[in-house]
RNA sequence: GGCGGCGUAGCCAAGUGGCUAAGGCGGAGGUCUGCAAAACCUCUACUCCGCGGUUCGAAUCCGCGCGCCGCCUCCA
């Protein structure tokens, strides 16, 4: 039994899908006017090891991811650069593919866009004005939010709070100053679709709505995203939506914790972004991966290139194993897993089962390869192709890749002949105890950028830096 | 001002009423080695921001205080 905080309960609350085995998932994706920064990166490895162990344990999930390519950045920002926004946002969609694919975070199942979905807002928002939720003005329309009861209800606020609330520019046709625009009438050079409230634009919230029931229906099981979008994005999605159906929205709200710079959070607006793209050219994205998930997902993380690096060092544990694993491999009959292997998948499973906590589960996996390793070192016979050393890599790498880790087949390739004829002239020197000559060829192969270590079995080639 | 969250070893971070307070990194010693590297073994919080309280029993619950963060505006 997976159980889930549910940020509309603050609670814990048992997992249980509408119609299990199928799981809808919706996450709210990135607005495409700029590269995507580390803080994008945790929500989607986030999310990405929550479809991943939902998957795991049996549960068929459709995952869908959108992008939000019409907006106001985005069209200022086009302008200024002299092209359309559909082509700026293009830009900003192939980059954010490119770099989650970097991170090993899956693609999702649909990642539609919204400027493709325009039609399905209209009708939303029409919906809404004919039942009275939303009222046209002067070719906005707005939706009114005294119209309906509960809206507040996931960010924990009161309306009249809210009121107070006197950072929101008073826009004086509104109704209310917390009401908030689903239509937008175009101003001229923007783009625009007709509507029946004239030419205009979608809102900010409505694409979120209308895309989550459009691929996964009027009710479904979990919705997610940063925990800076509760307020007032997933709040007004929560409006539209179930004012138009008067049915329950999504029935799990799980919301990821923000990245910080230094004390501040990472974000746009502050300017103190991180780029993916950067990162991923200094650190191995498992690292990155690692950290990430060394922290439960709801609480803040800050920021350090140290802790990254850290990671990477604990990941040569894990590396180290699989390489000797693939040694041994041999042509053998995979063995069974040992009885003594046996206590790790229950207790990986035991901690994601517990709102995802990634950071039990990993130590868990750090405790699988102690074990691994002692075995190893303990003798032939575990070892042996056919031993149950083989096994039991196999099923710790079956599970750190529920959290995403090892996707890329590390089936290391062979040394270049080169290396391989300097390994063996290093051998000749250390056998006649020549260590000077061992030596100097033990820095020759390294420039080539192999690493050899000597063991009881021979020397053992590790390229640097896997 | 309102709402929410956090404060656990040198650093990071689980644990949220009761066996010896996970795990990672770092550090110390040992085994192995020509030297290394890697790996393995042992050790590294009598104590969980402070002060009160509840309880047979609290890092875990309650109150107050101190420090920090997020949301209330675009934001993952």
């Amino acid at each position: 039994m997976i159980r889930i905080y549910n940020t509309m309960t603050r609670t814990k609350e048992e997992f249980v899908p509408l119609a299990a085995p199928h799981v809808g998932m919706y996450v709210c994706g990135v607005t495409v006017y700029d590269q995507s920064h580390v803080g994008h990166a945790r929500s989607a490895m986030v999310f990405d090891v929550i479809r991943r162990y939902l998957t795991f344990k049996g549960y068929q999930v459709t995952f869908v991811k959108n992008y939000t390519d019409v907006d106001d950045r985005i069209i200022k920002r086009a302008s200024q650069e002299g092209v359309t926004a559909r082509e700026f946002a293009e830009r900003f969609i192939a980059a954010e593919r490119a770099d989650m694919a970097s991170l090993g975070v899956l693609a999702p199942d649909v990642d539609p866009k919204a400027t493709e979905h325009v039609p399905q807002m209209i009708e939303l928002i029409s919906r809404l004005v004919a039942s009275g939720h939303a009222y046209p003005i002067d070719g906005d329309v707005y939706f009114e939010i005294r119209r309906f009861p509960s809206y507040g209800r996931l960010s924990g606020k009161n309306l009249d709070e809210l009121l107070a609330g006197a950072r929101v520019e008073v826009d004086e046709r509104k109704r209310d100053p917390r009401d908030f625009a689903l239509w937008k009438g175009a101003k001229p050079g923007e783009p625009a679709w007709d509507s029946p409230w004239g030419s205009g634009r979608p809102g900010w919230h409505i694409e979120c709505s209308a895309m989550a029931m459009q691929y996964l229906g009027e009710s479904f099981d979990l919705h997610g995203g940063g925990e800076d979008l509760i307020f007032p994005h997933h709040e007004c999605e929560i409006a539209q939506a179930e004012a138009c159906t008067g049915r329950p929205f999504a029935r799990y709200w799980a919301h990821n914790g923000m990245v910080n710079m230094g004390k501040d959070k990472m974000s746009k607006s502050l300017g103190n972004t991180l780029n993916i793209r950067e990162v991923v050219k200094r650190h191995d994205p498992d690292a990155l991966r690692l950290w990430v998930l060394g922290t439960h997902y709801r609480n803040m993380i800050e920021w350090s290139e140290e802790r990254v690096e850290e990671s990477a060092r604990a990941l040569d544990r894990f590396a180290r194993l699989r390489r000797d694993a693939t040694a041994v491999r041999g042509g053998a009959a995979a063995a069974s897993l040992p009885p003594a292997f046996a206590e790790f998948r229950p207790r990986f499973a035991r901690a994601m089962d517990d709102d995802f906590n990634t950071p039990q589960a990993l130590a868990a996996l750090f405790d699988f390869v102690r074990a691994l390793a002692e075995a190893r070192d303990r003798g032939p016979a575990v070892i042996a192709p056919g031993g149950g050393f083989v096994a039991g890599v196999d099923e710790l790498v079956q599970l750190a890749r529920v959290l995403g880790l090892f996707g890329r087949d590390a089936a290391a390739e062979g040394p270049p002949a080169e290396v391989e004829r300097l390994v063996v002239a290093r051998g000749e020197a250390r056998a006649r105890r020549d260590f000077k000559r061992s030596d100097e060829l033990r820095d020759e192969i390294a420039r080539l950028g192999w690493l050899v270590e000597d063991t009881s079995a021979g020397p053992r080639l590790t390229p640097k830096g896997s």
